[in-house]
RNA sequence: GCGCCUGUAGCUUAACUGGAUAAAGCGUUGGCCUCCGGAGCCAAAAAGUGCCGGUUCAAAUCCGGCCAGGCGCACCA
């Protein structure tokens, strides 16, 4: 690895220098900008600090002693700013990293950081019964990319989908069921609508709330024959329904949690931490006065009056459950920020019960996808469906390739795929934690930085390929190495930091910059046909092995055509 | 009221956890197809990072205080 050869060559220099050296503060990196070298060291700012130097006379000693060890992968060292030190490298460096590239193929990029680690990662989480909405699509997007930027990161990665298969909710959509059963004869995928009528009945109408709150007792004990029958029909459908979801956004899940199983492990959970004096009772329920142990956390109810596990109760289960269905090593968590404060009381909880699980665990909050109206709400029925914006988006794509001659079934594929990696990369570009104001025409774009721009700049490098339509040979003469190599030798360390802050978007930064360097270069130079015809054919075969392995660490559709 | 999160060109976002001249796209203005895919390329105008202080060789990033928005604060999830 080079990186670790210029820190040998910093070091041999230090040491030369006889000044002492603590490597822990200085960092060598890959600069954003190109003319501050390829890479970068402030090691010498560090340095004279803490040895009273002049930090610029001492990077240019450092400098003059590395150009003296004369490394063939070194082309020059400088000194710039308040004493950087910047290396710049070979052309023979870039032409054999080309070269390991293409050897490498679909596993550029991958490292072994969390190699014979286990990590489980939790997302989507939707609710049977419920809409599955944009929401959803949110945190499927960012989990799904998480999941493939660790396992990039060699740890054995499951995914998992924790869902609410009881509960008010469940309840207040059979009644609405009930209800519109009495009319006409009816779809059971239409539980959008019944929730909301039951929702509403709920809030509005005292006798229904205890219709409901029957149900809703008749669900946990399944006690109704009626009740029961409508339940498992829509709890199939449901999942049945989200099966189908997961498939066209390209993620399956190793484990499902259910509510109904997480309940009871977690009730007893508490009861242990009651006895311990963790928990205490509060007007017949048991609570954790999380104010106790920091004035940013408050009370919560973990147990209710009724005896029944709450929310918070379930998630301490939730947490032991997994644990034994496999033992991690990191458990990271995907949902929307709203619950912030809630997950940071149930943290603590856990803490006190399970140290070493609360310690694995990692919360992702991501923000939330709101209406340019206000927030949605799948109480009063203002959702959008992850269905329904896929199929908008697809249609919008069609209307660009209408003109195309590709038969129908192939048109389909296409904008079935350019849309789905509009979404995703609308989702993924930003840093998760914030919100996104829903807009068509502002947060899904297919043009400019897009998800469609990056598969059409892959397809273009396909179409080169192709056209070139022979053996790729390596190369006797190289190039002086322009922004496109620079690029390409920086993916493994951009995949490296993606899962050190847990940060999808780098990847993303990272591919619009590639994308954009090559389309340059291609609308400035010929390459098929060229004098360095040879060179510039594995340039392009690295740049579209680069661009598909960045898309697919994404989770975003790669095609051959569009 | 208390707590948590957020505030960067007109708009949507980035910025290697404190580094170098704050970077892109959209939009605006002006260019580019006898040439490998125009969902493309080139260029221009446009912010000194909500406001005020502080720490530091170095601050969008850390600290303090304001302002604005969002979320959360007892038996919903």
């Amino acid at each position: 690895m080079i990186r670790k050869e210029l820190k040998r060559e910093i070091e041999k220099a230090l040491m030369a220098l006889e000044v002492g050296f603590s490597g822990s503060d200085t960092n060598l990196e890959q600069p954003a900008d190109f003319k501050f070298g390829d890479y970068s060291t402030n090691v010498a700012m560090v340095v004279a600090k803490t040895a009273g130097l002049n930090p610029k006379d001492l990077a240019e000693k450092i400098a003059e002693q590395i150009r003296l060890n004369n490394n063939p992968n070194i082309k020059d060292v400088q000194v710039a700013g308040g004493g950087f030190v910047n290396f710049y490298l070979s052309e023979k460096f870039f032409a054999e990293s080309l070269r390991a590239i293409l050897k490498t193929g679909d596993n550029y990029g991958r490292n072994q950081t969390l190699s014979g680690r286990k990590v489980v990662v939790e997302y989507t989480d939707p609710n049977p019964f419920k809409e599955f909405h944009i929401g959803h699509l949110m945190s499927n997007s960012i989990g799904e990319a998480l999941s493939r930027i660790i396992e990039a990161n060699g740890a054995e990665t499951k995914r998992a989908c924790y869902q609410g298969d009881v509960g008010l909710h469940v309840a207040k959509t059979i009644w609405g069921y009930f209800q519109a059963e009495k009319k006409e004869n009816l779809d059971i995928h239409d539980w959008g609508k019944f929730y909301v009528a039951g929702s509403k009945a709920y809030e509005t109408d005292e006798e229904t709330k205890k219709e409901i709150n029957d149900i809703n007792r008749q669900v946990y004990g399944r006690t109704n024959d009626k009740t029961n029958q409508v339940y498992d029909l829509g709890r199939q459908a449901s999942l049945e329904y989200f099966a189908e979801i997961y498939k066209r956004l390209g993620t399956s899940f190793d484990f499902y949690f259910f509510e109904s199983e997480t309940e009871k492990i977690g009730k007893k959970m508490v009861e242990v931490g009651l006895s311990k004096g963790i928990f205490e009772k509060s007007d017949g329920a048991i609570v954790f006065r999380g104010e106790k142990f920091d004035e940013s956390m408050h009370t919560r109810v973990f147990v209710n009056s009724l005896g029944l596990s709450t929310y918070e109760a379930k998630d301490l289960g939730l947490a032991k459950l997994k644990f034994e269905r496999y033992p991690y090593d990191l458990s990271v968590l995907v949902t929307g920020n709203e619950v912030l404060d809630y997950f940071r009381v149930m943290l603590k909880a856990l803490d006190l019960l399970e140290p070493e699980l609360a310690a694995k665990a990692r919360h992702v909050a991501h923000g939330m996808l709101r209406l340019p109206t206000g927030k949605m709400s799948s109480r009063t029925g203002e959702v959008i469906t992850a269905v329904s914006l896929i199929e908008e988006v697809k249609k919008r794509v069609l209307e660009k390739t209408s003109e195309r001659e590709l038969p129908v079934e192939k048109k389909e594929e296409i904008a079935e795929k350019v849309a789905i990696g509009a979404i995703k990369f609308s989702i993924l570009k930003q840093s998760p934690g914030r919100d996104i104001v829903f807009d068509f025409d502002r947060s899904l774009s297919l043009e400019g930085d897009s998800g469609p721009y990056l598969q059409y700049a892959y397809t273009r490098a396909k179409s080169v390929l192709a056209k070139a339509d022979k053996e790729i040979v390596d190369f006797t003469q190289g190039e002086e190495p322009m922004v496109i190599e620079k690029l390409l030798i920086k993916l493994p360390a951009v995949v490296e930091r993606s899962f050190q802050e847990l940060a999808p978007q780098h990847i993303v930064t990272y591919l619009v910059n590639l994308a954009s360097s090559f389309n340059s270069y291609y609308a400035k130079n010929k390459i098929i046909g060229s004098e360095n015809e040879a060179y510039r054919l594995v340039l392009t075969r690295a740049v579209a092995q680069t661009l598909k392995s960045g898309l697919t660490l994404l989770g975003i559709p790669v095609l051959e055509e569009m």
